[in-house]
DNA sequence: ACAATAAAAGAGTTTTTAGTCTTTTATTTA
DNA sequence: TAAATAAAAGACTAAAAACTCTTTTATTGT
């Protein structure tokens, strides 16, 4: 469904809210321990967020990354698009460029509404709600 | 959503379903031409789910690869299921091997609905029922 | 039996994705 | 202001996926 840089990212990226609800900034070690991510590749994909201001970061000792209220209440699909692209949302199942409406691939009309519930879970579910929900089920991010 | 491999290889099966319907048997130069893939590797692909029983194919001179009864009636899943695995219908979106009803990842819920979507689909949809669209619609399976 | 045809098989190469190593830059606190 | 801390950046390696080239094997029609 995603790609493994988007599995890593939205899992560490759920801990990371989880830690700016409790007040916390949390460093690329203790996230990489947490999601269980290798360091240097999860400190890459939390850069690149960080750059596209899906996240925020601040170097320096007590540095580490975290969310504001605008990054917390962004769309996991926010991220998924910043990391994968938006083909989940829009490609055709078979790989056909032309595929549209007027000229519907076999599989068209229904992969347009199993598209639409990816769509609309992915636009729906904010950071802020998943690391809520964690908060009941205790915490499990890590592979 | 699905890999390349399985793009062409949906769009090359139900090529041959459509011939297999007005009783002709087509050859790799013929599909790849008419589905838009290299020729090498989708004859590749076609002997995989030939010797997987997928579809069904004669060497020499008036042979090629052909749908029978069976064949022509079995789910796009199988297709899917052979060269992609199953891990579209299983697997956790974030990527967590033990993510599971009673240990269940932030997005469990939710996505267990539209993997149950996208399985029932590609379950309920035939080789068969693809190449009928098909028909109405216009030849359309070029990239 | 032999030439032509077409799939099967094996062993590549290329490209993309995933992941690592090393150095630099910014920030804090003693 | 220097040492410690932590993210940023750049350049790299490894693995997987996508795709190609070459040879072999099976079948048919003459």
């Amino acid at each position: 469904m995603f790609s493994k840089t988007c599995e890593h990212a939205i899992r560490a990226m759920i801990f990371v809210a989880q830690k700016s609800r409790m007040g916390e900034k949390t460093g690329i070690r203790e996230i990489a321990k947490a999601v269980d991510s290798p360091e240097q590749f999860i400190a890459k994909i939390l850069q690149d967020l960080s750059r596209k201001g899906l996240v925020r970061s601040l170097k320096g000792p007590t540095g580490g990354f975290f969310h504001d209220e605008h990054t917390l209440n962004r769309p996991i699909a926010d991220i998924v698009k910043a990391l994968d692209g938006d083909k989940i949302f829009k490609n055709c199942a078979l790989g056909l460029k032309q595929c549209s409406e007027s000229h519907p691939c076999p599989l068209h009309e229904e992969f347009k509404k199993l598209r639409n519930g990816i769509s609309l879970l992915l636009e729906k579910t904010t950071l802020s709600k998943c690391s809520e929900v964690q908060a009941k089920h205790l915490v499990f991010l890590r592979r």
